[in-house]
RNA sequence: GGCGUUGUACCCAAGCGGUCUAAGGGGACGGUCUGCAAAAUCGUUAUUCACCGGUUCGAAUCCGGUCAACGCCUCCA
């Protein structure tokens, strides 16, 4: 069985073949840490930690590797607007960054590289790219790479610069480049950047913006690595300009797949600030979705079609979570700890199968969903045996390792607990009236009974 | 203008030439279970895959055209 992804830069399902077996080196295009990151930002996020912990189900030792762009147009815009030191706004937005990873449960990369504390490394790259003729400074003072100078500028997003005329409105101010299409690598210092500036080679300046994820990406993982993603947005320029940078930089191919997310839409459009539609983690915590109903939504399109999101999805996403505990319950409470098993329901083996086809999630989740019809149904008719509830456990374990969408245990308050207590006692007793009056007084402090065959169960509603 | 993607039930969403008279989730309706609920379960909800042609023994799946939506072609996940 051979995992395939589809590869952005050869536009077809590949067979993955590690550069080294049993290793997989991952990069993704971190977060720019000039204000919170929204909804779409983790999409894009969230598959690439599907993405990673797939690999790590299959076995394979990963280093993943994310970038914190911290300094840019952007950022230095928004410190200006907002009077703030750039040190102590990204500083505050990579931190809500952080919390957020956390709250969706994404696992941790192995490295946050900081673009400020690697200069010295984009120095270093963009003096080899000088030295080799792939780069030069213009009149302006900045440093330019030279698309002319390598010929297969373009192939990750299949656009020919070589005989393209130059639209009217590039050639415009563009009068200190050698070609208009050249990317900068070192932006010469301007008044309005303030004391953001390093010294270099070339005078006072900061890097331009492709460099960093090319130099960070080479001093981590090694000139040549296995899977690069991002959003379909970084594609071009940020991508193809990498790939220019590090394969003229390095002399060796840059990276063997690309990944790319589509994007989130909002009721069928952009998000937009203006619109009301723009959210952000903590928002939709706030609205009452659960980092699962968040997961779940995120995860149930396949990556590579656009995702409608809309708050109307959260009813269809909690129902759906919700089964998912309950089965886990049931067979928890089912199994007990009589029985542990080495095997795997038969689904198990189609459901990785499903995965391994570029990550198709949606039939993944359809398969383990029909496979909970099925074990609901078999405890309920009394024909499910110890050792498939044992095995059913340890496929919902692995399940949950990929796509982490069951809760965490959640503690019942004392006075929701004794509410119940007197419910029971009430029923006991026949008293109808009492227990109905018990079981809303419990909804009331946001609590859902369930009479079950082994006593009454509650949940958050 | 160039490059590319998408169009499947009330909603979301798989499918990549035959096991498709099309998965799965949500919703709706009806049955079982339950003191009543909730959950679970059973049944119903696309003979049809935007439209029109073509290739093929066979197409939602391949090809051509039409319509519609969308993305990229310098700073956005």
């Amino acid at each position: 069985m051979s995992t395939k992804f589809y590869n952005t830069i050869t536009r077809q399902k590949e067979t993955f073949t590690p550069i080294k077996k049993g290793e997989v080196k991952l990069y993704t295009c971190g977060p720019t840490v000039y204000d919170v990151a929204h909804i779409g930002n983790f999409r894009a996020f969230l598959f690439e930690d599907l993405l990673k912990r797939f690999l790590l189900l299959k076995g394979y030792k990963m280093t993943h590797v994310m970038n914190i762009t911290d300094v840019d147009d952007k950022t230095i815009k928004q410190s200006i607007e907002k009077k703030i030191p750039i040190q102590e706004l990204t500083e505050t937005f990579t931190e809500r960054f952080f919390d957020d990873l956390k709250r969706l449960k994404i696992l941790p990369a192995d490295e946050y590289p900081r673009a400020t504390a690697h200069i010295q490394s984009m120095i270093k790259m963009i003096k080899k790219l000088i030295d080799g003729g792939f780069a030069y400074q213009a009149g302006d003072g900045s440093v330019y790479f030279s698309i002319d100078a390598y010929p297969e500028y373009g192939k990750l997003v299949h656009l020919d610069f070589g005989g393209q005329k130059s639209t009217e409105r590039i050639i415009s101010d563009e009068y200190t480049k050698d070609n208009p299409q050249d990317f900068v690598l070192w932006k010469a210092w301007k008044e309005e950047d303030g004391n953001v500036a390093w010294d270099s080679p070339w005078g006072k300046g900061r890097p331009g913006w492709h460099i960093e994820c090319s130099a960070m990406s080479t001093e981590y993982l090694g000139a040549h690595f296995d899977i690069h993603c991002g959003g379909v947005d970084n594609m071009f320029p940020h991508h193809e300009n990498e790939i220019a940078q590090s394969e003229c930089a390095t002399g060796e191919p840059f990276v063997n797949i690309w990944m790319h997310c589509e994007y989130l839409l909002v009721d069928g459009g952009k998000m937009s600030k203006s619109l009301g539609n723009y959210y952000q983690i903590f928002d939709l915590l706030e609205k009452g979705f659960t980092p699962e109903t968040l997961r779940y939504i995120l995860l149930n399109t396949h990556y590579r079609k656009t995702l409608n999101f809309s708050l109307s999805k959260r009813h269809e996403a909690d129902q759906a979570v919700q089964r998912i505990s309950d089965i886990y319950e049931r067979l928890t409470s089912f199994v007990g700890d009589k029985t542990a098993s080495a095997s795997f329901p038969k689904v198990f083996n189609d459901f990785v199968k499903a995965l391994e086809n570029d990550l198709d999630t949606p039939q993944a989740l359809a398969l383990f969903f029909n496979w909970i019809k099925q074990t609901n149904h078999r405890l309920d008719e009394d024909s499910l045996t110890l050792e498939d509830g044992a095995s059913g456990l340890r496929f919902i374990d692995k399940f949950n390792s990929i796509f982490d969408l069951l809760p965490g245990r959640i503690e019942i308050p004392a006075t929701v607990l004794s509410l119940l207590n007197e419910r029971e006692e009430a029923r006991t007793n026949k008293n109808w009236k009492l227990s109905d009056d018990l079981r809303d007084k419990i909804h009331k402090l946001g609590w859902l009974v369930k009479d079950t065959p082994d006593g009454a169960k509650c949940q958050p509603v």
